[in-house]
DNA sequence: AAACTTACTTCGGATGACGTATAAAGTAGC
DNA sequence: GCTACTTTATACGTCATCCGAAGTAAGTTT
């Protein structure tokens, strides 16, 4: 017989304890601190249910009590909070060869960080040693897991292009693997839609829960967030916007990387620019926004902002999404480029989505690996990336 | 103090209850009949368990016994299944002026239907009217719901522009007036979600999780299913992909509906086939293929395929779906129109998905409303329509 | 200081799920 | 045809959980 379990119906009393901590936890983190009472409110169980839920939470450390608050004309409540600092993990991203390690507690706040150069023979041996070391430094709060943020780059024949330091080795093996050596399981997952779920615990994104943030790097990636949980597709290729076609007919697309990708990202500008002037420059974008006076620059700068409110378009034709979020390097075009962004977007969407810019920036990382949505993710899906 | 349930945990034995019904009968639909063995490992629930459920459900008449299985080289099992004619629900369209009442069970199965041409004047006069006949003829199963399938052309101003013989009412009161007046809950949905729902129960995309599905038809509509279930969007507009731009830069919409549905939705097929030779069709895509002989019929017939198959290659680069179904007016298009389709498709995406047409036709409506993933989503939703 | 309000806890009672034992209904071997 | 053995389904005791009511704690108001 075979012991497939179809519908997660919460059966047995471990699952609904865990769904019963996890939904207090859950209040707790959104809301401040807040009182038995009104965490009775907030959570459907009733006061008296909760008197044990809180103390087994106190007794592990996840919820402290932090003074009173404000008496409503009676005794005065036992306020109750999140305790961030109960828990860490170890979040690690790779930026060209050098792999950062960062320490982080359950509010995705940086506890220490390290970096390394990770030789591309063996990248496992150098991120052991590095997670190691930051094992090493911070016991105190022993990390839980490690979220590995991955640079998802989508190939034409559905697999996934690494950062070049990962090339040498499948990707499959990678979670499975440094779960192995470190001993803490490894979560893999895109960097974009980690930037995305930041965004969105404590971001320009809080208080929304259909989203579509569209981040400007080496290469272009939307993550989708649809009624607050993410979107991953079929082969977690869901948000792969660099393969959009730039209009009818659609054109076929060469080789492992879209042509809107390779136009309209940060490189892609760069050698547009470059191609103005002759010069190379660090930050395109930027430059775009600093120049605007120049009539050459000022085209591009309007061809770039087209490009990108075409995305932001089509996705929020397909999933309409209530705020358009553009992140890394789309910030840098400065107030003037995001009016033009969301006037173009309010213009052509159905359901105008509000269009803003990411406000956590690098830290949107450590905010999204600690988001209690990851979790969940990470218990249905199978022990590879989620996408 | 506030009594908002932030969380769906679930509290209290009634809920739990709930769950638990719910999640044994969904595994009886999925899975034929089974014996009680069977259903346990499929529901994660204890044999001793299901004793006491299935005699519940049994009771109700939801699950009935059939006969007794095949034996291992032991007793032989008594056979469960899911008996689709315990309850049944009502299911509303409307094809221009003609409002269209059926009964069918929970299997989809058509029990009785009428028709009846609405007053645009007090359209909720002769909704009420052809309903309450319907509950008078078939109250046998009494029918649990009503399920008002709407066509969803969104507006500029996020409004959506009912069908011409709903216009003179607003929106809200529609659901709520006729359940009042009904005495049933009425709960209103898009007609190509509850197409979606329905191929993903038991059409083209029965095995599919990931789906995307185009409907031609008056306009061209798209719904995602993502993970299982339907995303809604912000504002229920998920899948207006009639407002797609054309390419770039992207050109404001002017009016009510997007240039893109205008021109490759059936009537715009049919207006440019009466440019072609004066005179006008009732199934424009049939003649598309049958005329694909003439050149002038070929070049439109490409251009439409390229049409639809960018709409399809824009939702493959957002949501990534594992199939793209193709319904309404497009299967007419035949084989080698899918082909084609298939090719461009394949060509463009960067995660192909598999294109397909539906199977299921009209059906695909009956068997959507009664599709349970229809029921959670009403659970959450405001008692409006939800996309 | 007494009365009231609010916050929280303790304590039975009911419900549900699990585990084990047991009954029911077959098959296989002699 | 009788005796194992296997598989299926149920009965019952135990434990965990949630709820409601009553009780305690700690304030405010008059």
């Amino acid at each position: 017989m075979s012991e497939v379990i179809e519908r997660s119906a919460p059966t047995g009393n471990e699952a609904l304890r865990r769904i019963r901590t996890d939904a207090v936890l859950a209040a707790l983190r959104e809301h401040g601190p807040v009182s038995r009472t009104e965490l009775a409110g907030l959570t459907g169980y009733r006061p008296s249910s909760l008197t044990e839920i809180v103390r087994e939470l106190m007794g592990s450390g996840h919820v402290v009590e932090v003074g009173a608050g404000d008496s409503s004309g009676g005794r005065r409540p036992r306020m109750l909070a999140f305790n961030p600092a109960a828990e860490s993990l170890i979040a690690v991203s790779l930026e060209g060869e050098q792999a950062r390690v960062s320490v982080v507690d359950l509010a995705g706040e940086l506890l220490g960080g390290y970096s390394r150069v990770i030789e591309p023979d063996a990248p496992l041996d150098g991120l052991t040693d590095v997670i190691q070391l930051a094992l090493e430094k911070h016991p105190k709060p022993r990390p839980g897991r490690v979220v590995f943020s991955l640079p998802g780059v989508a190939t034409a024949e559905g697999a996934v292009a690494l950062s070049p330091v990962l090339e040498s080795l499948g990707e499959r093996s990678l979670t499975e693997e440094l779960t192995e050596r470190v001993g803490l399981p490894v979560q893999a997952s895109n960097d974009v839609n980690l930037i995305a779920l930041g965004e969105c615990e404590r971001g320009a994104a809080a208080d929304v829960d259909d989203l579509v943030l569209i981040y400007v790097g080496y290469g272009i990636g939307a993550a989708i967030l649809s009624g607050g949980t993410l979107c991953r597709g079929a082969a977690g290729f869901a948000g792969e916007i660099g393969f959009l076609p730039a209009g009818l007919p659609p054109a076929p697309h060469s080789g492992g990387r879209g042509e809107f990708e390779r136009r309209w990202s940060v490189p892609g500008i760069r050698q547009a620019l470059s191609e103005l002037d002759g010069r190379a420059t660090a930050a395109p974008v930027a430059e775009l926004a600093a120049r605007a006076g120049e009539p050459a620059v000022a085209a591009l700068r309007r061809q770039v902002i087209e490009a990108w409110a075409y995305a932001a378009i089509v996705c929020a034709c397909v999933v309409n999404p209530a705020r358009v979020v553009f992140a890394g390097a789309a910030t840098e075009l400065g107030p003037d480029g995001l009016a033009e962004l969301a006037a173009l977007v309010g213009s052509a969407a159905p359901s105008a989505p509000e269009v803003v810019f990411a406000e956590l920036g690098t830290r949107a990382l450590h905010i999204g690996a600690v988001s209690p949505s990851l979790i969940t993710l990470a218990a249905d899906a199978q022990p590879t990336r989620e996408g």
